[in-house]
DNA sequence: ATCTGCTGCGCG
DNA sequence: AAAGCGCGCAGCAGAT
């Protein structure tokens, strides 16, 4: 059972409350919606709650949030948003005149992307002003969010069962587990990042000054460098002061930097790393996104075209290990830091149905197991060449061992061969699951139809450039959605076995690692979870395979001490 | 003063 | 040793 929710518009253009209109598998009408005022929304949202129906809306990040500060939460819903995102470009759905409107909106692989359907404009996180007014959500009136519903059920259930409406269902339950993530947010000690902070940087400066530490060496390098008046902050003044000393680089990026020797470059290398500590995850960082004892980014569900999540604020998805002392659980709880290991190739096998390399994955360690296969033990060896041929390598070491993987795992290597080469002819590929990568822009386009042979040359390397991406997109967008399933099977069976509060949380969700927040004597149960949702999310999307995909998880009271 | 693009580096 | 995928963000540099 389905229960579609939307605000009632008012004459003057607010919202008069909001309606609740059940609707039974097909979308049909079930009775007439229930109407209450906003103060009796999420009452209402809670009494049905009950019937464990599947809320539709507009966009989980429009409606979820205010339930969740209203302490109520959902157990499934389906965004009409996401949905309609991945409805406009995956080649599975049932066409109709509503999935061509979708794709006349979307995206291109130029980057550009038009306003999200019905989305409102994302509000800037941590910068609710004070004048402004409690906003309501107002999104789609009711009929056109049950017409929008029926349109998308229609395209979805064209597909192979099993496939697209699985995805529709983990990318609208990560809607879920994002919004909550949010309003929970990520442990964060003020205290324990400031006394890094101090310890690497010296004391807070005041704004617009250097912290000692960083100056003193700002001063040992103009020193070295014999130049007083160097701006250690600008590359080019840097680059043109190394020049000047002899040391011939190319760029100032540090791995080339590392392979010079001068006394000038160690300070340079020490200044960059403190300097980038600093910017973007010193004190202002603090200042900006952690308050009350938790960091709370804003998570962007399906905002990589790969089905990866993005984020927005705070670079959630980037905390450096440097900082990651500061991640510490409430008092009495532990983390469960958990990652599924090799999580890429062990999809490839499966998208291959690659019983070599599957059987590589037998172990602990699929990259040891490949080369123990076929490259004579050396695992880094293995790992490059693996990594190599899913990112479309072509020279160096990972290229020339390219040969090897393919007479080793043909099945395997030619499921991203053949979308690369789709990829360069300008055509589409897509997930396991049926999540299809951005078509070709015109501009592309345009430019594979020219004739010049400077022209060509280019057209050439924009044809492997997006073979590039296409042969990557098999792999990150199937490893994605594992992913997003893993996690809702996570969350699924965490609601489950739920015991009083506290509760065991979702905190932190990157790629391919989870991070639980669980009362310590809850770990050992929360463990299990974490693995039998990995088996539960294999067997979902690719059924009865001879594939493992292993959850490496460790109990931690730092995120520090994961890895 | 505000914008856009580039550089560099963090994460997977 | 330093290419091959996907991101976000800060600060500089140059343009408006």
């Amino acid at each position: 059972m389905y229960i579609a929710v939307a605000s009632v518009p008012s004459s003057r253009g607010g919202s008069a409350g909001m309606a609740l209109q059940q609707l039974d598998s097909e979308g049909r009408h079930l009775g007439e919606p229930d109407v209450v005022d906003h103060d009796a929304f999420a009452a209402a949202v809670a009494e049905a709650e009950h019937r464990r129906p599947r809320w539709v809306w507009s966009s989980t990040r429009l409606w979820y949030p205010d339930l969740l500060s209203a302490g109520v939460s959902v157990d499934r819903c389906w965004d009409l948003a996401l949905t309609g995102n991945i409805l406009a470009h995956s080649p599975s759905c049932r066409p109709s005149p509503y999935i061509e409107s979708l794709r006349a909106t979307a995206r291109t692989d130029d980057g550009t992307e038009p306003p999200r359907l019905l989305l409102p404009p994302p509000a800037a996180p941590n910068q609710h002003s004070l004048f402004d007014e409690p906003q309501e959500p107002v999104g789609p009136p009711v009929g056109d969010v049950v017409g929008q519903f029926r349109e998308q059920l229609a395209a979805v259930s064209g597909a192979e069962p099993g496939r697209l409406n699985l995805l529709v269902a983990a990318e609208s339950a990560g809607s879920l587990i994002a919004a909550e993530m949010e309003h929970w947010g990520l442990p964060w000690r003020r205290d324990v990042h400031e006394d890094l902070l101090e310890r690497t940087l010296g004391p807070r400066p005041p704004e617009g000054s250097r912290p000692t530490e960083l100056e003193r060496l700002a001063q040992e390098l103009r020193t070295a460098l014999g130049n007083p008046a160097l701006n250690p902050d600008s590359p080019q003044e840097v680059l043109r002061a190394l020049h000047r000393a002899g040391i011939e680089v190319r760029t100032t990026r540090s791995w080339e930097l590392e392979r010079q020797a001068h006394p000038a470059i160690e300070p340079l290398l020490a200044y960059k790393k403190l300097s980038r500590l600093l910017t973007a995850n010193g004190w202002n960082w603090l200042d900006a996104w952690v308050r009350d004892g938790r960091f709370r980014p804003e998570y962007v569900v399906g905002g990589v075209v790969s089905g990866r999540w993005a984020s927005r604020g705070g670079g959630a998805l980037q905390i450096p290990r440097q900082v990651r002392d500061a991640v510490r659980p409430d008092e009495g709880h532990v983390f469960l830091v958990a990652d599924a290991a090799q999580l890429e190739p062990r999809v490839l096998a499966a998208l291959g149905q690659d019983a070599a390399l599957a059987a590589a994955a037998r172990g602990q360690d699929l990259y040891q197991g490949i080369a123990d296969q076929g490259f004579g033990g050396d695992r880094a060896q293995a790992k490059l060449a693996m990594l190599g041929a899913m990112y479309g390598a072509t020279s160096g070491e990972s290229g020339r061992l390219m040969p090897q993987l393919t007479r080793a795992y043909p099945r395997a290597i030619a499921v991203v061969e053949s979308a690369a080469r789709a990829g360069e002819a300008g055509g589409g590929v897509s997930s396991y699951l049926g999540r299809g990568c951005p078509p070709a822009s015109e501009e592309w386009r345009a430019r594979q139809r020219t004739t010049t042979a400077e022209e060509q040359r280019r057209a050439d390397g924009a044809a492997r450039a997006r073979g590039r991406f296409t042969r990557n997109f098999v792999v990150q967008a199937s490893a994605a959605e594992w992913a997003l399933c893993w996690l809702a099977e996570i969350r699924r069976r965490l609601a489950a076995s739920s015991i009083p509060e506290p509760r065991s949380r979702i905190v932190f969700f990157l790629h391919d690692e989870v991070v639980l927040h669980v009362p310590a004597q809850q770990a050992a149960e929360a463990g299990t979870i974490l693995d039998l949702a990995a088996r539960a999310a294999t067997r979902l999307i690719y059924g009865d395979i001879p594939i493992e995909f292993s959850i490496n998880t460790v109990t931690v009271s730092s995120y520090a001490d994961a890895k």
